[in-house]
Parts: structure tokens; sequence; C-alpha cells
RNA sequence: GCCGAAGUGGCGGAAUGGUAGACGCGCCGGUCUCAAAAACCGGUGGGGGCAACCCCGUGUCGGUUCGACUCCGACCUUCGGCACCA
């Protein structure tokens, strides 16, 4: 969808005012960032962008309201740090590379240099000389840096990992090319393929991850997501016996967090990747269960994991040994038991798990209820009951809450060594190794003498070879660069291998804000003189969609680097607000093939950044989203129009003018309402509040109801107050009237609480509870005479006559509830 | 299925438990104009009434309260996130 036609006549020229200003304050540099300004330091970092060639829309909306608040933090006297670069590797500059013949190099910087004049039209105060570029030596060697402190605390590991793999492009294929379990490209079903990958530990940081209470003010959204992503699960490890097999392994590892259904089990379930399940299976049954095996081996996670499959598994021919009851239980494989979680072997508990009852009908395996719930009839529920209730059929347990069921089995079971408390979590080691081209070489070289030596830091950067054929060959392209991949050992000088894989573009994002602190530092990742003083960010913008990854990854690497002694804080990002998505005028996800993308540079070119910034700002609440509206933005470029003629009328005709104490009430009651507004991220309202303002002096100067003296007043201060909002707009005229250059050096204005006050208030008169009347009170009228005006009232006496009054509600300054039966 | 957020005029939305619909869009009427656009002024939740006013109204049904868009319970719908985690 185009721009439909918009019918303002601007009275002002937009476009020559935004490029006065903007060439103004770069020559000037008024936006430049002082690491020695002794003013409180103020770190507001929006989430820096990819450079994927365009800025489109979306991208103002999380940039141009961030800007505001960094605005008006630097009107509040803080000295703003308010950055902005490229998160320049990744997957699509490979594509582009492979799809148009340039070179992922040239594609990003061309794009980097584009999006950097779109990024200058909007206005903001970003500090161009802190600009980063994540595919630069000089940013992904401290990458490299990182990755071998990580390798020497023991936090970087390698080991075998599937990858996701298309047998036709013969490539590794990323999960987001992957479409209902096929290549993107080639449409071929995916298959899989275990490689040795790189991983970071972030396992170990499972429980401080946890910890954000206190120290986070973070949407309570995102908190819950990482809570669920690392999924804390408390339970028990619990052995079954198997010693009658004469494996080597004498009993089988389960974990559960519902110990107390032990008296349950009615059969075991192990992964069908778990090592013990060939040595269990009996002859007889040796057929079926390699078939079973093979085929689960064969499907892919994708369909293994996919919604609502049923359950499905096979007997192996063995038992186990409950221990708390003696008996003995059929072992099955199953592929709903996940080799990854836990100890890859479940303890079937089909009366009180929904999956293991689904799992049980189907093979006719026993249901035994063991927790009986409150007012229980005695028979098998028709669903797995899974709720509180009292031991039952549990031997010496009976009787016992569930709960008191828990501590008493745990406690036997650590007693007898059959088991103990364990923790699981669902999160996993963080895989970072790509098999790409375009990202940040891993610093590691494997010799045939000495094993895997780390590139000593004195060799880094490792460059990623200009030259590399990044086209998919079946390998990574790395690989088949002889002169990238054969290097002698750093140890012992024989010809040995590079690795060839790169890293995951989250590990350049996950410690991007603290280069910003000293971006051309070139000792170390970041100057530790200055880092302390800027970092952790105060006010972190961005995206909802990272609430797990990025998020997560960032918070791990603080922690490690703490843990070396390198910073000495614990959280990347204090504060958290995360923007809603901006959607097409038809209330749709704005997308190419729906065509109802908006083009931010035709929106500017036309209307100017102000108007777009205030639009984007005027649609609603922030961390809501909501549609773009091309006919809605006139009202915005109307109000511009108004606000141009407005505080350019010459005061001195006010001379005679009346002197107005209600228009300085409305300007202290502005301002607060601006500030506090501001503050919370409620732009949409500071913007009305502005409007209000704006239309109040419009009518006062119509009627000559004020005098010069607060005209001037109230004009300097809406246009301060307009200055984070309408950047150009609010420059051009504070220099129109005459005020000292920068507007954006001046504070926000302060108001007076008690010239906030009115003399008078409306006073609403309801009886029981419905509004009958208004009454013009003074502020500090006291309850007896409200009542008594209230009672008196022509309007309110239909409704009390002949009616007792039982009694009358009174709140100061806001109304009097007379309750009449 | 689970977790989270949200349901208010024709539209975007506003409202510390206290005047529902601020502000803006759109629409209607007017001024200006040969005319239109722009601009400016006025009106605009629904129903009733000549009018003063009255009744209804914030997804549905209940509850708490002098008073509920707001708090509580159940349900419906939409949108996000997660999904066999033992």
């Amino acid at each position: 969808m185009q721009t439909a036609p918009r019918h303002v006549e601007l009275r002002y020229d937009p476009a020559a005012i935004d490029q006065k200003w903007q060439q103004r304050w770069a020559d000037d540099q008024i936006y430049h960032v002082d690491d020695a300004d002794p003013r409180p330091k103020w770190y507001e970092l929006t989430m820096y962008p990819y450079p994927s060639g365009d800025l489109h829309i979306g991208h103002w909306y999380a940039m141009a309201p961030s800007d505001c608040h960094a605005r008006f933090r630097r009107m509040q006297g803080y000295n703003v740090l308010h950055p902005i670069g490229f998160d320049a590797f990744g997957l699509p500059a490979e594509n582009a590379a492979i799809s148009r013949g340039i070179h992922p190099y040239q594609w990003t910087m061309d794009n980097i240099q584009n999006m950097r004049g779109q990024l200058r039209s909007m206005g903001t105060i970003y500090d161009w000389e802190r600009e980063i570029i994540c595919c630069l030596p000089e940013y992904y060697r401290w990458n490299q840096w990182f990755f071998l402190q990580l390798y020497r605390q023991g936090l970087a590991y390698r080991a075998q990992a599937p990858v996701v793999w298309c047998p036709s492009c013969q490539t590794v294929l990323a999960n987001e090319q992957v479409l209902n379990g096929n290549c993107e490209r080639c449409s071929t079903p995916i298959t899989r393929r275990d490689l040795e990958q790189w991983f970071l530990r972030i396992t170990d940081y499972a429980d401080q991850l946890l910890d954000f209470d206190g120290l986070l003010d973070w949407p309570e959204k995102i908190l819950t997501m990482q809570r669920n992503w690392i999924g804390r699960s408390d339970g028990v490890d619990i052995s079954f016996d198997i010693a009658e097999y004469g494996l080597d392994a004498s009993e089988i590892r389960t974990f559960t967090t519902r110990i107390d259904t032990i008296f349950g089990v009615t059969f075991l379930a192990l992964a069908p990747e778990n090592p013990l399940v060939a040595g269990l299976t009996t002859d007889q049954r040796r057929a079926d269960v390699a078939a079973y095996v093979e085929q689960a081996r064969q499907t892919s996670e994708v369909d293994r994991l996919a919604a609502d499959k049923e359950k499905t598994g096979v007997f192996l021919g063995s038992y186990a040994v409950n221990r708390l009851n003696g008996e003995r239980v059929p072992i099955f494989a199953a592929d709903y038991v996940l080799t990854t979680y836990g100890t890859g072997a479940v303890m079937g508990v089909p009366a009180h798990d929904a999956r293991d009852l689904d799992f049980a009908r189907k093979y006719g395996l026993p249901v035994r209820t063991v927790i009986a719930p409150i007012e229980w009839d005695g028979r098998e529920p028709a669903q797995a009951y899974v709720g509180d209730g009292f031991m039952t059929d549990s031997g010496p347990y009976d009787g016992m809450t569930n709960q008191e069921g828990t501590e008493a089995i745990s406690n036997d079971v650590e007693r007898a060594g059959w088991g103990r408390r364990a923790v699981s979590y669902r999160i996993r080691d963080w895989l970072i190794s790509r098999q790409r081209y375009w990202g940040t070489p891993i610093p590691m070289v494997y010799c045939a003498q000495c094993g895997t030596v780390p590139v000593p830091e004195d060799q880094l950067p490792v460059l990623l070879p200009p030259d590399a054929d990044f086209r998919p060959t079946g390998e990574s392209p790395l690989a088949a660069n002889a002169g990238f991949v054969n290097v002698p050992c750093p140890n012992c000088g024989i010809p040995a291998r590079r690795e060839t894989d790169t890293m995951d573009t989250f590990f350049d994002s996950s410690w991007y804000m603290l280069r910003y602190v000293s971006p051309r530092h070139e000792s170390g990742p970041f100057d530790p003189a200055t880092i302390e003083g800027w970092a952790p960010v105060d006010q972190y913008t961005g995206g909802a969609e990272h609430a797990v990854m990025h998020l997560l990854y960032a918070r791990f690497f603080i922690k490690a680097l703490r843990d070396m002694g390198l910073i000495g804080f614990d959280e990347p990002f204090l504060r958290l607000y995360n923007q809603g998505v901006i959607l097409g005028e038809d209330h749709d996800k704005m997308s190419k093939s729906k065509g109802n993308v908006v083009n931010p540079d035709d929106v500017v070119g036309e209307m100017g950044a102000d108007a777009v910034r205030c639009f984007l700002m005027f649609i609603g609440p922030w961390d809501q989203g909501g549609p773009w509206s091309n006919v809605g933005i006139n009202g915005i470029a109307r109000w511009l129009n108004r606000v141009w003629a407005l505080m350019q009328h010459d005061a001195n005709q006010l001379a005679g003018g009346d002197s107005n104490d209600e228009t300085l009430r409305i300007l202290h009651r502005t301002i607060r309402k601006c500030h506090n507004d501001l503050d919370r991220f409620k732009f949409n309202t500071a913007i009305a509040s502005l409007m209000e303002f704006s239309n109040h002096l419009s009518k006062v100067w119509g009627e000559s109801a004020v005098d010069a003296a607060t005209w001037r007043e109230c004009v300097r201060a809406f246009l301060v107050m307009l200055a984070p909002i309408a950047p150009h707009l609010a420059e051009e005229l504070w220099e129109r009237n005459g005020l000292p250059y920068s507007i954006h050096q001046q504070p926000f204005p302060e108001w007076d609480e008690s010239l906030t006050a009115e003399e008078t208030v409306t006073l609403v008169v309801q009886v029981n509870g419905r509004l009958r009347d208004r009454m013009e009170v003074p502020v500090d009228i006291d309850q007896a005479t409200a009542q008594e005006l209230a009672l008196a009232s022509p309007r309110v006496q239909p409704y009390t006559d002949g009616k007792t009054v039982n009694r009358a509600i009174y709140v100061p300054g806001k109304l009097v509830n007379v309750v009449v039966a």
C-alpha cells in the first residue's frame, strides 16, 4: 500500500529545517559524549540493528521514542550515552552473496552506509564517533579474546552435537532455514548430522540467571519467559534395580519431580538413544526394538517434537525393580522420553502424569492411583490426577499428605542410598559453532600432537580471509580455504588445522554494550578506566522477541566476565522496556506480500522527521505497538503547523493583555504531566498534554487573555518540552524566538506544585453513586459545607425527597456521594 | 494444553476505586472561495424528549463496594510466548 493522499499543506519546510539542524548539530558536535563530564552518567541503549539494507518503519518505531527518552534524560541533567552500531555478521549477508554474487563484506558495508544516512535523518543524539560494526576485525578480535578467556575458565568446551542438514544443498541449515521440516531453498526433507562443536557452559550459571529479584527492573513477562526457559525443576534422582541382567550398570537412574507417586510406578521408559537400551533388550524382543530405535533415529527432531504426536514405544522384554515396594515393572524404549533432559529415563506413573497415562493406555499397562484427591470416589479418574491429595496404596506413607510424603520418601531414599534430591534444568549449554563464513572465526587450532590448542592472544585477530568461497559446498566454507586452514601448531610448530567454524552472532551482541564505552580502545575489549562509570546499561529498549536468547546470553556473559575479575557488576541491563510492534494500516503485520509496508523515507521526505517521530509516539502506548495510519499522521502534521504559527506570535502584541493565573496553572500542570509521562515512556499522553496546552495557548492568544511575560514563559517551556519529541522544529522555533542555541542544551522545565493547584474545583454530586449535579466550590471546602450544598441542590432534591439520608461520602476535591434508602 | 498481555465510540486510544470516552483521526455543519483543497469555528457513544433533562453504555455472567473500565470469581474472544522437561 503506497501512502494515501495527504491533504495537509505544511506552512513550514520540514526538509530544510531537518537538514539545517542536523548539519549544525553535527558540526557543533552537541551530542558528543564526554567521559569526563562531571554530571551523573546515564547509559540508555537501543538494541542495535542488523544491517539488512534499508531502515523500515519498525526501526523508527524502536529508535525514535527511545531517542526521545534519552533526550529527556539528557535534559534532566544526565551525561547521556545513547550509542548506535550494527550487528553486522550473520546469515543474510551470506545469502546475498550466494544469490547476487556480492561479497558479504561489500553487501554489509554498503547497507551500513545507506542506513547511517537514514538513521541520521531521524535526528537522534547518537554520537557517531562511538559507532561499532561487529564484522570488522577491530571488533571481532575481542570476540576471539573473550572466547579464549572463557576457554581458559573451562566455560568453553567441544562436544558432539547434531546439526540440521540438507542432503540436497549439502549444507548445514540454521533452524530458521527449515520450513515444515524441509530446506527452505530446495524443499528437500532435512536430516541430522553429528558434528564436533563448541559450547559455552551457560548451565553453570542457571541458578544465578534465575536470580533477578530486586536487581532488575524488567517487564514481568520477560522474567517469566527467562524462568521458563531456564526451567529449573527440583526433584529426586531415583534408581531402579536391574542387577539381575548382569550389565555394567546395575541400576537405571530416573529423575522425578513427583517422588510422592513412586508407588504408582507401573513401567519405566528410556529414551531410544539411552545406552542401556541395547543391553536390556531380550533376544526375543531384539528385532522389534532395533526397528523402533532405528525409526526414532530417522525421525527428524522437528517431527519428534511436533505437537500432539501419539506416544509410541516398544517393550524391551526386561524388568526393573522398584526398590520401595520390590515390584518388577516392565522397561520400554519410548521416544517421548528425551535424551537431553534429566537422565534420559523416566518412571512411568500413569495415574498422575498425563503423558504416562497416554502411554499406559496404548500399551495396556496398569494405572494405580497413589495420591487420593480430596473426596475421591475410589475409581480411576478419566484424566491423570496431578494435584495434591493424600498418600494411598503407598505402604508406610499412607495417610500422609503428598507434600509430607515427598519429604519422607526423599529422606528414606537418600538414607537407603537409592537416590538423592536433584535439580534439573531445561536450559542447555549454548552452542556457538556455526558452519558459516560470515562470522567470527573461532580461534582454535587442532594439532596431531598437542590436540586442541588456543591461538595465542598476541596472534589475534584470526582474520576472516576475504577470498573464501562461501557458496554451499558440503562443509564449512572456511574449510575449503587452504590458506586459512593450514597453520603451524602454535605450540609445537608442526602442520596443524584451524577450526573452520565461526561464532554465533549472539556472541557479538552479548558484550557489545561494553564496547560502546570505549569503542576505539586497542589494548582490550573495553577501557577498564571508564567501563564502571558507564556500565551497566541503565535503560535498555528493544523488542520482546529477544526475551530469552540475547538477553539471557548477555546476562551469562556479564556474570562470567565478573567472575574473571574483568568487571565489577552482575547484570548488563538494569532496566528493560519492550516496545510493541508497528502494524500496517490494515492492522496486520507489515510484510511485502501484503503490500502494507510503510517506507519511512517517503513519509519523512513529505512531512519531515518530526512528524514521523511524533506520530509514532502518538499512536498509543509504546509497549503495545499499533497500526500505522496515513491519515492519522495528518493530525500530527496539522498540530505541528499550528505550533509553528502559534510559537511565532509577537508577544509584544499582548502588552495590554490580562494577567491570567489559569494559563500559569495549566503550564505547570502540563510540565508535571509531560515530565512524568516521558519518564515512564508514556509518549502518547505526553504529546496529548502538549496538544491540550497548545490548544489552550491558542485560545488565550485569541482572547488576549494572557500577559506578555506569561506568554513568553509558556512559549519557552512549551518548546523545551517539545524538544525531545520534535527536535528540529523545536530548535528552529527556539531560534526564531531569539533564544540562545541550543534548545537541546536546556534543562527540562520544572513545575511548582503550588502553582498547579486550582482555587476552585468542580465537585461532583452523586446520589447512590449516580451523577446528579456538579458544583463549583473552593478547593478547601470542608465536608460539612460540601454536604450541605449538595443536599440543597435542586437537582439532588428530587432524589432525596421522602428518603432517609443514611450518610454521605466526601472525597476532597472530587465528589460528594449521598447515600439514601 | 500451559504461561503472559489485552478486549472501551466509526478508528487509534484516555481515565491514583470517584464526572467514561482526554488527545487525535474520521464524519456532519459553518466561515473563507467562482469552486475545491488548505486553514479556521462549532458539533459528534446509543436511545428518548420541543426543552430542561432522563434511560442505556467499557467482551459475557456473577460478586465486593456508597461508588467498578479499574478489585475478585467463572467464562468467551484476540494477540504474543512456550510446548512430550518426567
